[in-house]
DNA sequence: GTTTGTCTATCTACTAGTAGGCAGACAAAC
DNA sequence: GTTTGTCTGCCTACTAGTAGATAGACAAAC
C-alpha cells in the first residue's frame, strides 16, 4: 500500500461519500475505519468542508489526467468513447467504486459547502468538455453521426451515463448501466 | 392550504429530501419550519425511517396516479411522453420541486433504512413500466420508430431524465433538463 | 371518558471541532 | 556528542451543539 495517513482518510472519506453523500458519514467513521482517533483527522483536515473539498478536486484532477491520458492512448474516438463507457461499467460490476463522486454530491448541491460545490461543477463542466472533442473528432473522422451539435450530444450522454448509474443503483442491477450507455453510442456511429 | 399536521409535516420534509437527502434534514428542520415541536412530530411518525418510507410511499402512490391520469387524458403517446417531460421542465424551472425524490434517494440507496430503499426500486420500475406503455403505444400507431425493444428504450428515456436532473443542478442551469431529454424524444419520432 | 394532539422536559448517542500534551525525528548550537 | 529547539503526527480529554427518541402532563374533541 504505502499511502500516507492523508491519503488514507482521503481514500476512506472518498469511499464514504460514493456510499452515502456529504452527510452520509462522519469524522468517527473514518478514524474507525483506518485506526487512529477523530482528533488526528481534524491535524491533517481542519474541518469536514475542507476535507471533502481536497476530496473532490483530487477526484477531478485524477479524472481529468485520466480522461487526458485516454485521449493520448485510444486515437479512434469510438474506441475511445467505448473505453470511457467500460471503464465505468467495471467499476459498477466489481462495485469497487460504483459511483461518480461529483454524480453523487451534485445531488445535494443546494447544500453543499462552497469550496466542494465549486470542484463538483468544474468536474460536470470538464467532462462535458472532454465527450465534446471525442464527438468532434468522431465526426471529423467519419466515425459519428451527428444530428445536433457535439456539445449537446455531449451532455446527453454525460446524462446517460449518470442516469445509468443511478438506474443500476436503484434497481439493484449493475447491467442496467450498459443496457442504457451502449445504445446511446451505438446510435451515434456510422 | 387546510393541511393537516401530518400533511404539513410530509410536504416540509419532501422538500427538504429534495434538497438535501435522507441525511440532509433533521426533525428539528421540519419542527421549526412548520411551528411545532420536534416531539410532536414523533407522535405522527415514530421514527426517521419511518416518516421518510411513508413519504415515499406516497410520492410514489402520487406519481403512479398522474402517469395513469396522463395516460387516459393524453391519447397520442407522443404527446403524453411530451406532456410528461413538460411536467419537470416546468417544476425545474420555477424551482418548485426541481428533483425527483426517488432520484434523490436512490444515490444514497447503499445507506438508506429498508423500509425506504424499497419504496424507491418500486418507483423505478413503475416509471419504467410507465414508459415502457407510452413507447410501445407509439410504435404500434406508428409515432415512434424504436430500433431496440420498449423496455430498454424506456430504461433510457428513465435516465436521460435523472441524469438531465443532476446536470441541470450540478451546472446550475436548469435549461439543461430540456436540452438534454428534448433531443431524446425527437430521435424517437418518424 | 376516552381518544387525539400537543406540550415541556429530558435522555442517550453522536456531531464537528478544540486544547493541550507527548513521543520521535531532525537539526543546529554549544 | 550532548544539549536545545522545532516540527510532525498523533494522542487524551474535552466542549458546545444536535441527533433521534421517550415520558408524562395537559387540554380539547368525539
Amino acid at each position: 500500500m504505502e499511502l500516507t495517513t492523508s491519503e488514507k482518510i482521503l481514500e476512506k472519506a472518498q469511499a464514504l461519500v460514493i456510499a452515502g453523500g456529504y452527510n452520509g458519514f462522519s469524522y468517527a467513521d473514518i478514524a474507525d475505519a483506518i485506526g487512529i482517533r477523530k482528533a488526528s483527522i481534524h491535524h491533517h483536515f481542519p474541518t469536514k468542508a475542507e476535507l471533502v473539498a481536497v476530496l473532490v478536486e483530487r477526484y477531478t484532477r485524477q479524472a481529468e489526467a485520466g480522461l487526458k491520458s485516454l485521449s493520448e492512448q485510444v486515437p479512434a474516438p469510438a474506441e475511445r468513447l467505448r473505453t470511457y463507457l467500460d471503464y465505468w461499467q467495471a467499476c459498477i460490476l466489481d462495485a469497487s467504486q460504483p459511483f461518480c463522486v461529483c454524480a453523487m454530491l451534485a445531488g445535494e448541491m443546494p447544500m453543499l459547502p462552497e469550496g466542494v460545490a465549486l470542484h463538483v461543477r468544474a468536474h460536470f463542466r470538464n467532462l462535458a468538455g472532454w465527450l465534446t472533442s471525442v464527438l468532434k473528432a468522431g465526426a471529423e473522422q467519419g466515425q459519428f453521426r451527428l444530428d445536433i451539435p457535439p456539445e449537446e450530444e455531449a451532455q446527453i450522454l454525460m446524462a446517460s451515463v449518470h442516469g445509468a448509474m443511478l438506474s443500476a443503483r436503484a434497481l439493484g442491477d449493475p447491467h442496467i448501466f450498459s443496457a442504457v450507455v451502449g445504445p446511446q453510442v451505438e446510435r451515434l456511429r456510422i
